[in-house]
DNA sequence: TCCTTTTGTCTTGATGTCGAGATAACGAAT
DNA sequence: ATTCGTTATCTCGACATCAAGACAAAAGGA
């Protein structure tokens, strides 16, 4: 009988099937590791993000303006919608991208309920220049992972992923 | 040349595929989808918990007094390091959770700078059952991967995390 | 014993998030 | 043209988090 490492959502679990032995506690082992892996890779990219005067949540809407292509402008509804955050939360973030001068509201002329939030020069070329770094942070935070591991991850993945979110 | 379906990790990957091509977004579809799990594995759990007039936080704090065994104890210092949080998160925490009457300060005889944190019986009663509840809710999201792809999500999640967490 | 360093917890201020409600403008129907 | 329901955004208050600093007590060395 093999004795495999034993890491922290190991130990978790172990605590529990000493306290409530009635309890299945396997799907806590995936999804345990699931959030822990998530924090692990939140933890790392962030950096690259501090590096450049962001975090996740201006990184967020930056490379969604970006991405979107030209002419590199969203409606905050749109924004909040591609982000999945509360309609408050946006204002904030543009609020605060607006400050650094990484973004700039300008009028709808089609809407005038609405804005148009636009890629500043400043925040094109900054956007431009983190997401080649953090494509990179990503790709070595799963450099462990051969091209076989890869695919099968990616499968289970997204077949976890329907199931979860059809819930 | 089959058609995979698309879900909203593709969208933003082909979206970069477009306006960047020289990124590789080979990690970025990984580390996209463990996060879009994450979110929705969150999102369950929080309907549990909220059911009991819980948050993730303080189901937090008491699964880790509960499952630490008698006598159900632990110090601040103890949890904070246990569930990873700032030392004012876990006085936050402490305090909202004795308003509830669910845990109780109590002087740590070995140390006086020090307290013991320990469930009430209504906090032992309450965690007892959610988590209960809770497991049952893990494993419904995760009910649709059979005994091989749990295996094997197991081992590629472990292999995932020690390359995340050592970087 | 006294002094210094370390340890354990709490306090405080800045930041970020959500969600409900306010506000203004659009759009459709009369 | 007016009214009414819908839509888009912002405001505001509650809450949670972190990090740095405050404070008291413990531990260790001279």
């Amino acid at each position: 009988m093999r004795q495999e490492p034993m890491d922290h959502v190991d130990y978790i679990t172990r605590q529990w099937e000493k306290e409530r032995p009635d309890l299945d506690v396997t799907a806590m082992g995936i999804i345990g590791r699931v959030a822990r892996l998530y924090l692990a890779y939140q933890k790392e990219m962030h950096k690259t993000f501090a590096q450049h005067g962001l975090n996740a949540a201006k990184f967020d809407v930056l490379a969604t303006l970006r991405r979107a292509g030209e002419p590199y402008t969203l409606s905050p509804g749109v924004l909040l919608e591609r982000t999945m955050v509360a309609s408050g939360t946006m204002t904030n973030r543009i609020d605060r991208l607006e400050a650094d001068g990484l973004v700039k509201r300008s009028v709808n002329p089609a809407d005038s309920r609405s804005f148009l939030i636009g890629l500043t020069d400043s925040g094109f070329a900054l956007i431009d220049k983190v997401v080649t770094e953090h494509v990179k942070t990503q790709a070595s935070m799963i450099a462990d992972l051969d091209t076989a591991d890869v695919e099968t991850f990616q499968a289970l993945l997204g077949k976890a992923l329907v199931a979860a979110e059809l819930e």
